[in-house]
DNA sequence: ACAAGCAGTTTTTTT
DNA sequence: AACTGCTTGT
């Protein structure tokens, strides 16, 4: 007869002796979420219930009840939800959490790998490639794979690299993609599948990871290698994950394999704000969690805490007017406030001139600019304001968009770093080789191909067959690679010597905008000096783009701390007292390209209710009437079709008028004051344009 | 054969 | 602002 050993239960502590008050500062539902046992576990938690708060006390609350931080694995979305969290689980219990692990999905899976890469046929020193530069890989095997283009048109090479992405992020074949979302392409289908092969292969042949790869190779390594999935998931003991409901399938797989071996998984989420579709986020993960995790609870944060009882009767309108019906209702205990206000503006001029307006008079009133954030679709769609803002001296950030290491010249300087790290890194010296004058795609695809060979000693040139017209600057960029390869600097410094080099190179590329473009490269100058080596540098930034920020910090007002714009997309999670929803048009919100789908179109509708849900206290969303194209010139607008019919109990049309006596826009809306403050006089600045 | 320059089109959202 | 396709120049 074997032996029985009968492990006690651990009796769950009592929180009275416990650092934390948990019972007072947490409601029941809260409280039951954060001292919740064990095993699979959502939470379904609408906007402003404290989903944040619940997670983070939770990280304490099993640190407080003996669990090595070590073996808490805190994973996000996003990596500005996973800093703050972190950060907030820190302060909690002073240090005591910063040893929980965690960080977005993708950088939790380069740790594992960067460790096990050997064993699926990967160098340790792998480079990442971002969204671009794999752009650029499928454009070069395009050119390969002799692609008859004669007919009608082959994909651009963004679109191929969003579709390649998109198969894999949902686990489907490229005829399936095709034929359910670009039928245009039918004809291509096999053209296209043969150039994701080579893709495929390109990227093992040369050590290269895409973004997908960083969690697919983590699955694969997983299934590979037992051992190396049971060494990593039984130093797990708790699994917790966020914005549950932006995960893609390869995500929720990764979760269900770090915590095959204890089952302690407790994923938050709410289904109404899921607007990671484009992504492969699939909303069957939250929807289905209880399926597969058999004998999973649900708890539900239903009280919020953030915003006015109007604000949320606009969110639960909205949310009732999708064609999914979602299981929410979300009831708050504060005043109920001032009607979100429905603000047409002539053009965007004037709309620019209201929003900045607006939030001087809210400043004015004691509300902190950091407080205040502008919301919008697209990146670009804040431009005019950006204007505006400057010349009102009102400070901002700017998050979501273009990012700074998207753009081409800094991705040109980070190229030499990267070939320097790692040089077989074919991408990077493609990207640099073209820089030089008279070599094009095929003279750097020649070039990369002599080098290859040389793997020794990378950074000496040697004498080949290459053409005068360029060898001397060809033998220039040689001489400042090994020049940075050769000596041990810090990579700020690796990085001035490139820049002294591409300094000319720059201004012949750029003729016209050189000088803004260099003071890019000064700030990226300024991030990198927190960086002491090369390796977690390029890491670092592949992983974590920059945010291109517009601000460049008024010396004036340097102590203020700034206004926040952000995309929609970049807010999730955060919330202000007042928030501006501008450039509420149709056609941007929702988006044109998603009015064809039933599907993508719920999913604008939810990135709406996303955008309102941020605001605690005062709600103003605005659009131009009139806009312009460019060389179709003017053209009338049509509100968000979302928005256009909304009682008017719920969301109050206002107008725009031009004072008489003060030449600036002024709210006029009839019965109610929006603002308590009264119009003052613009700066003259105003009155031009 | 290939690079460079020009004109016209196309542009979401993020790791 | 970047990409694609076309024309011109080396």
């Amino acid at each position: 007869m074997a032996r029985q050993f009968i492990i006690q239960s651990e009796a769950v502590p009592a929180t009275d002796g416990m650092d934390i008050a948990y019972a007072d500062e947490l409601n029941t539902q809260q409280l039951e979420a954060v001292t919740w046992g064990g095993g699979a576990v959502l939470v379904v938690a609408g906007a402003g219930t404290g989903k944040t708060r619940t997670l983070v006390y939770r990280v304490a609350y099993l640190v407080e009840t003996r669990v090595p931080p070590e073996s808490i694995v805190l994973l996000t979305f996003s990596r500005r939800a996973a800093s703050e969290m972190l950060n907030r689980a820190t302060l909690l219990l002073d240090g005591r959490c910063n040893r929980v692990r965690g960080g977005t999905f993708h950088a939790f899976c380069l740790t594992i790998l960067k460790k096990y890469a050997a064993k699926i046929g990967f160098p340790s020193n792998f480079t990442i490639l971002d969204a671009s530069d794999s752009a650029d890989v499928i454009d070069v095997l395009r050119g390969r794979i002799s692609v008859d283009t004669r007919g009608k048109r082959f994909p651009r090479k963004r679109t191929l690299q969003t579709m390649f992405s998109a198969i894999r992020n949902r686990g489907i074949t490229i005829s399936e993609l095709v034929e359910n979302s670009y039928p245009q392409f039918l004809e291509y289908s096999e053209t296209m599948d043969r150039l994701f092969q080579a893709y495929s292969s390109y990227k093992k042949e040369q050590g290269l990871m895409d973004y997908d790869d960083l969690l697919v190779m983590t699955l694969k390594l997983f299934q590979q290698e037992p051992d190396v999935l049971r060494e990593i998931s039984s130093a797990i003991r708790h699994v917790l994950v966020d914005e549950y409901q932006d995960t893609n399938r390869a995500q929720a797989l990764l979760v269900k394999a770090l915590s095959s071996v204890h089952g302690n998984v407790m994923v938050v989420g709410d289904d109404a704000q899921s607007i990671y579709r484009f992504r492969g986020a699939d909303l069957g993960n939250i929807l289905n969690f209880s399926d597969e995790y058999s004998g999973a609870q649900v708890l539900k944060l239903e009280h919020n805490y953030r915003s006015t009882q109007s604000i949320l009767d606009l969110a639960n309108h909205l949310l009732s007017t999708a064609r999914r019906k979602y299981s929410k209702d979300l009831f708050s205990e504060k005043l109920k406030g001032d009607l979100p206000a429905f603000v047409p503006a002539p053009d965007v001029r004037f709309e620019s001139r209201f929003v900045s307006q607006m939030i001087l008079q809210f400043r004015e009133q004691g509300i902190q600019l950091d407080d205040m954030a502008v919301l919008f679709r697209n990146g670009h769609n804040s431009y005019d304001l950006e204007v505006e803002l400057n010349r009102k001296n009102i400070p901002f950030v700017k998050h979501g968009g273009l990012k700074l290491s998207e753009a081409a010249h800094i991705k040109d300087v980070l190229a030499h770093l990267k070939v320097v790290e790692n040089p077989r890194d074919t991408v990077a010296w493609n990207r640099i080789l073209q820089l030089l004058e008279g070599v094009g795609p095929k003279t750097a695809g020649r070039i990369v191909d002599l080098l290859d060979a040389n793997t020794e000693e990378p950074f000496i040139f040697n004498e080949r067959p290459y053409s005068s017209s360029y060898i001397d600057s060809l033998r220039t960029l040689f001489t400042t690679l090994h020049q940075i390869h050769s000596s041990e600097i810090a990579p700020a410094e690796q990085l001035e010597i490139i820049l002294t080099y591409y300094a000319p190179l720059l201004r012949r590329e750029y003729p016209d905008d050189y000088p803004k473009r260099e003071q890019d490269l000064e700030h990226l100058v300024g991030l990198v000096t927190r960086f002491s080596d090369r390796s977690s540098l390029l890491d670092s930034l592949a992983l974590d783009p920059i945010d291109l920020t517009a601000s460049m910090a008024l010396p004036e007002s340097e102590d203020e701390p700034p206004l926040v714009l952000s995309t929609i997309h970049s807010a999730k999670g955060l919330e202000f007292s007042v928030v501006f929803l501008i450039q509420a048009l149709d056609g941007v919100m929702p988006s044109s390209y998603s009015v064809g789908s039933d599907d993508a179109l719920d999913e604008e509708l939810r990135l709406i209710y996303v955008a309102v849900t941020r605001a605690a206290d005062h709600l103003f969303i605005s659009y131009p009437m009139i806009g312009h194209r460019r060389y179709e010139g003017q053209y009338f607008t049509n509100p968000s079709r979302f928005l256009a019919d909304i009682p008017q109990r719920i969301l109050e049309p206002c107008t725009l008028v031009e004072a008489d006596s003060d030449p600036g826009a002024t709210v006029n809306n009839g019965p109610r004051e929006i603002e308590t403050g009264q119009p003052k006089s613009l700066p003259p600045s105003l009155v031009d344009s």
